[in-house]
DNA sequence: ATGTTC
């Protein structure tokens, strides 16, 4: 499938599809691309999915789509839609099935020549420590009075039961625990799959990375960050598992079913949706919040892990190592948040799939050890070319509801890659520039190469050309454990 | 992403 429609172009970086390009378009698309992704862009049929999310009722502003945009269920992942708060509709397929897939970075003391003669270690304990892999479960027994409160109180849950420590909330994304979570919005099947996966990484492009600051773009910020160039940190890229892709499954069909009751006309009946004031889009929003919750304690739980490895791998506590969480943000999920719209604040609810929340200096809802110079934004590239640190701006604030990208993209489906590549070349590339991979199953790796992936720098360097947010620090795998 | 087509 490719778009054959119409990309205006609006400077070096925003790319338009006109209101009027078809019928039921409540207003303009705006995609973030340049350069070289432009032929990619055009090759899928993502663009026609940012101009369908324009036809949603109460959408405010431009359907939005990030460099790292690619089809996706309804909505393209890499996508930005604010639905007003009264008027607007919520819908799962602008959030996503991995409901807060996100990633948290944790740095450290260490350098380079501590860490790099380790690296086999580090990443067998690693594995040993933290389950991973399709199906993977925890390695712990919830009960179902426990899996309520996991929904309920999301990583407070998790550092209460030990896993972590309490400042790791302050810098998490919503403290780790969105409020109005509702577990009884939430199915028993989506409890079941739940119980068994809490505390695992899971498989496909999720993983856990052992890198080191390459380079440094932001002086500021990354003293902030507490990141410095040689440093080690660790990344880990997971979501809410079975939990999280059940609540999307069940409301999905809740939804289908709103859409031809009410006789909704909609481009793609993978839009479907429900106004954020009927019972249904209500309860979709409570049980979205419990996937969200379910995801943050399972990073808390993976972060304890980590720290972990490490005091058994160097024999040293991780306070001693300074094993700090830098942050954790979500890049899948719908908010409830305030915008400056054409001049009037207004409430929307900003649907963010394959995007990142990206706010800047000052902002309420960031953590105050960061308010003199933004949000942390975590983007994993692929896993043979390291991630980026940014920080939230104004610019960011004022055109895209305060979001950014999310990863580099894929541009080969999974099964190509399977095709296209073979195990021991990805392995004796990566290993001959000194980064040490270890993956659950052989597939793990081939649909994972890094040639499957848009380059990272590009993606980058849009949305920090555009100015929706700004490099901070690049991060390069020394190791890596794949799902 | 996902008990990878309940």
């Amino acid at each position: 499938m490719s778009y054959e429609g119409p990309l205006e172009k609006i400077d070096d970086f925003r790319w338009k599809i006109p209101r009027d390009y078809k019928s039921g378009m409540n207003t303009d698309a705006v995609i973030y691309s340049g350069g070289e992704m432009l032929q990619a862009l055009r090759e899928d049929d993502a663009p026609e999915q940012a101009a369908n999310v324009s036809c949603l009722p109460g959408i405010v502003g431009n359907s939005l789509a990030m460099p790292d945009i690619h089809w996706g269920y309804g909505f393209p992942i890499g996508g930005v839609a604010a639905m007003d708060a009264d008027e607007g509709v919520i819908s799962p397929g602008g959030i996503g099935f991995d409901i807060n897939c996100g990633v948290r970075l944790v740095r450290t003391d260490l350098e380079i020549a501590d860490v790099q003669p380790h690296i086999k270690e580090l990443i067998s304990t690693l594995f040993k420590n933290v389950p991973s892999g399709v199906g993977s479960e925890g390695l712990i027994n919830l009960t179902k009075s426990q899996i309520d409160e996991v929904l309920l109180e999301g990583g407070e849950w998790a550092v209460r039961n030990g896993y972590g420590w309490d400042e790791d909330l302050l810098v998490t994304e919503e403290e780790g625990r969105m409020k109005n979570a509702d577990p009884s919005k939430v199915s028993d099947k989506s409890r079941k799959r739940g119980i068994p996966q809490l505390g695992s990484l899971g498989s496909g492009n999720h993983f856990l990375e052992v890198d080191y600051v390459e380079d440094i773009f932001d002086e500021d910020a990354a003293k902030a960050f507490g990141l410095r160039k040689g440093q080690i940190t660790v990344t880990v890229h997971c979501g809410s598992r079975g939990c999280g892709h059940q609540i999307a499954t069940d409301y999905l069909q809740v939804m289908e079913r709103n859409v031809k009751q009410v006789g909704l006309q909609l481009p793609d009946r993978q839009l479907a949706c429900a106004p954020v004031n009927s019972k249904d889009g209500e309860n979709y929003f409570k049980a979205m919040a419990c996937g969200a919750n379910y995801a943050w304690a399972n990073r808390q739980m993976i972060l304890h892990w980590i720290r972990e490895s490490f005091e058994e791998c160097f024999k040293r506590d991780a306070e001693n190592m300074g094993m700090h969480q830098v942050y954790d943000v979500a890049h899948n999920i719908a908010k409830l948040e305030e915008h400056n719209v054409d001049g009037q604040r207004r409430k929307v609810y900003v649907h963010r799939k394959g995007a990142t929340r990206a706010f800047p200096k000052e902002h309420p809802e960031i953590p105050s050890c960061y308010s003199s110079v933004g949000q942390p934004v975590l983007i994993p590239g692929d896993m043979g070319h390291g991630s980026y640190v940014l920080v939230g701006t104004e610019c960011g604030m004022a055109e895209t509801f305060g979001s950014t990208c999310h990863g580099a993209g894929r541009i080969m489906s999974r099964s190509e890659a399977i095709r296209k590549f073979t195990v021991q070349g990805i392995k004796t590339n990566m290993e001959g520039r000194g980064i040490f991979l270890k993956s659950a199953t052989k597939d793990g790796i081939l649909e994972e190469a890094p040639d499957a992936y848009k380059s990272i720098e590009n993606v980058i360097d849009v949305v920090a050309g555009a100015g929706l947010s700004k490099k901070v620090a690049k991060l390069v795998p020394l190791g890596v454990m794949k799902g």
